[in-house]
DNA sequence: CTAACATTCAATTGATTGCTTGAATGTTAT
DNA sequence: ATAACATTCAAGCAATCAATTGAATGTTAG
């Protein structure tokens, strides 16, 4: 749109530090100088491109404060400029990988996922199936599904180790469409057990007259 | 050099991500999203962008998994999506005031809990803590810490077994602010293990004269 | 059904970006 | 000094992107 800032200005907002980054070989290179202090022609060849474009990234990456150069002789060595920037490598990466764990998992086999409330119950009888509830755990307390166990979506990862290794398992949480039910889904899915999510919620389920624990 | 992408192209790497936070419109109805729910109109209000404009970088948001849309009525609500998307702007926010106020250079630094040489040295004479170090096997064979254990950060995620259960784990790459031991610590805490990094690298601890295994 | 509204889609335009090529700068060795 | 090397600068072209415009979709109200 507007008027583009001469040369050697200097970055505003967050959007402009971002924006550098979003540039996969730019981004490529500052991940690989966060290894350590490398000259341009190093650079070049771990990731092949141009000597030239490698500089102009470069500086690029300079101007936002991202690496600094210092020279050695012929040689102009990069390394990683001040600042948190290792943590939001980090974070960005993080995010990534959360992205794509979440698109592998719904990937195969989303359309099979939902359990109607009436199949869960026949299993639950017969004790086939393992039922899961991953809301909080005062919520859980409030008032749950019989032989439900309990493990809140943000301590899943880490617990669990507490799920029966070859049962199905049937997630859910508050309402029908709960964001943490079809997470938990596809973080289960993603380390091989076989999960699906309760059509309805817990709401749900309670309005429709089913059985249900309540605290005391 | 550029590939035809199809219109419901997912992001792959990274540098997709943060390209879709690299503009300022775009961050901003981000991080207004990040407030709570919101119409399009609304937002449109708030940044004063142009209806069409707004819905069209709100559509790279979803695309991208950082907010997600639900109908109601005539109205569409955008919320934020899932994931660690606001310690992704946090990370991208600290950075930058970090280099709006660059004059003060040596900020005392590490916003990630980071264990010092000295209180390494202390837990590994008392056994402790368990060392890791994160760096190709060939760095690690040319010389590392005494008693560390070599897991490159490649096969962090299959290779998660070897790591005492209980111990505290330190992990170290080789410079200090090497992205690869921030990122096995965010990894190891995923996965509930109680993991911090060591503040400097292993080319520093050499440096400093401490203990290190070489080979023969 | 029709009208009014909120949002999205599709096509266009101008600006920006990424990469290439060839020259310019700065450094070391002969 | 001159040559060889490492890096940067500058110009040019194709590809991409952001914003505008006008039409299309889907929803509620009369």
């Amino acid at each position: 749109m507007s008027m583009k800032n001469a040369d050697l200005e200097l970055l505003t907002g967050s959007a402009g530090f971002a924006h550098v980054l979003g540039s996969a070989p730019r981004l490529r290179l500052l991940e690989q100088i966060a290894h350590g202090e490398y000259a341009v022609e190093q650079l070049v060849e771990l990731t092949g491109l141009s000597v030239a474009n490698t500089s102009q990234h470069l500086q690029q990456l300079r101007r936002a404060g991202f690496v600094q150069a210092r020279r050695d002789g012929k040689r102009v060595l990069y390394r990683l400029g001040s600042g948190p920037i290792v943590q939001l490598l980090a974070a960005l990466d993080l995010y990534a990988q959360h992205q794509r764990s979440e698109l592998q998992a719904l990937g195969r086999g989303d359309h099979v996922e939902a359990i109607t409330g009436d199949e869960l119950l026949e299993r639950m009888q017969e004790a086939s199936i393992t039922v899961l509830d991953v809301r909080p755990a005062q919520e859980f307390a409030a008032g749950h599904l019989p032989g439900a166990i309990n493990i809140p979506f943000d301590d899943l990862q880490r617990r669990l180790g507490e799920l029966p290794a070859n049962a199905e398992i049937a997630a859910y949480c508050r309402g029908p469409y709960c964001v943490l039910s079809v997470q938990a889904v596809a973080a289960l899915r993603l380390h091989g057990l076989p999960a699906r999510r309760l059509g309805s919620g817990y709401d749900d389920w309670q309005a429709a007259g089913l059985p249900v624990v309540k605290a005391a």
